[in-house]
DNA sequence: ATGGCATTTAAAAAATGA
């Protein structure tokens, strides 16, 4: 079974981008963030039509997850949204079965400017998935949880770290917090694939960054105890990026022996 | 240190992203 991650950065902006991409590589399932569209907005219909069930959690111009399996595949949504904020209204994080392996979509937090209530909601953010990573970890279940974490995670997941040094995405707490994710028992699939490779899933709009690759992997794959045995392969599908209108983000994927 | 670009909302310019 091949699982894919991408986050859209818009997903009816990108709606050709995106079917083109399910058309050529036809993963089994996908997850996507940053619809930044309403659940009104979600073009279920164009996915259908290319063979895809989908399920989507929505939000006027901001955020936002769907999970997409192929047709043939059981799919149930379990929840959204992570407990221990009543008052968060923002959609990232979407739950659902998939034949026998649970996958968890999520759209982390941003972050910056950090210090300030930004990074604050990130952190947060990241002790509320902290305390359900608890839970999924140990789940005899296969169990995976993907999507944008807007994390890097070392010096060799970005280029030119020291140009990150001050950033969210790469501050002290937030790389301490990830880490203490990751030892709940967690496996980095793409790390695990690949210990000693630079790659990336974003490369900004700017200064011709995908052209340099100039890039940094933020994009990760999760793993329980019971899934990460059935790991044989991975990668980033780097060449959508330099399509037309694309997100500044590739889609990464997996596959899992079934 | 700053800004470069792209999107949404909504009708110009602000907010957001990473």
């Amino acid at each position: 079974m091949k699982i894919a991650t991408y986050n859209v950065n818009g997903i009816n902006a990108r709606l050709p981008v995106l079917l083109r991409w399910l058309a050529e590589q036809a993963p089994d399932v996908a997850c996507l963030q940053e619809l930044k569209a309403m659940d009104d907005k979600f073009p279920v219909l164009a996915i259908n039509q290319i063979g895809y069930k989908a399920i989507w959690h929505g939000q006027k111009a901001w955020n936002g997850v769907a999970i997409l399996a192929k047709e043939g595949f059981d799919l149930e949504e379990v929840g959204r949204g992570l407990d221990g904020d009543p008052d968060d209204a923002q959609s990232r994080y979407l739950e659902a079965r998939v034949n026998d392996i649970l996958v968890c979509c999520l759209y982390l937090p941003n972050g910056n400017p950090a210090p300030g209530p930004k990074f604050d909601y990130k952190l947060a953010w990241m002790e509320r998935l902290i305390e359900k990573g608890k839970q999924l970890v140990k789940l005899d279940k296969p169990v995976v949880v993907l999507g944008d974490y807007n994390v890097i995670p070392t010096n060799l997941d970005a280029y030119k770290p020291e140009r990150w040094v001050g950033d969210a995405l790469f501050f002290p707490e937030t790389k301490e917090a990830y880490m203490r994710l990751l030892d709940q028992g967690w496996t980095d699939a793409i790390r695990k694939l690949y210990p000693d490779e630079t790659i990336f899933t974003f490369w900004d709009y700017f200064r011709n960054a995908y052209a340099r690759n100039a890039g940094i992997r933020i994009d990760h794959f999760l793993l329980n105890p019971t899934l990460a045995p059935s790991l044989v392969a991975g990668g980033v599908h780097s060449h959508v990026r330099g399509w037309e209108k694309t997100s500044d983000h590739a889609p990464v994927w997996i596959e899992i022996r079934t």
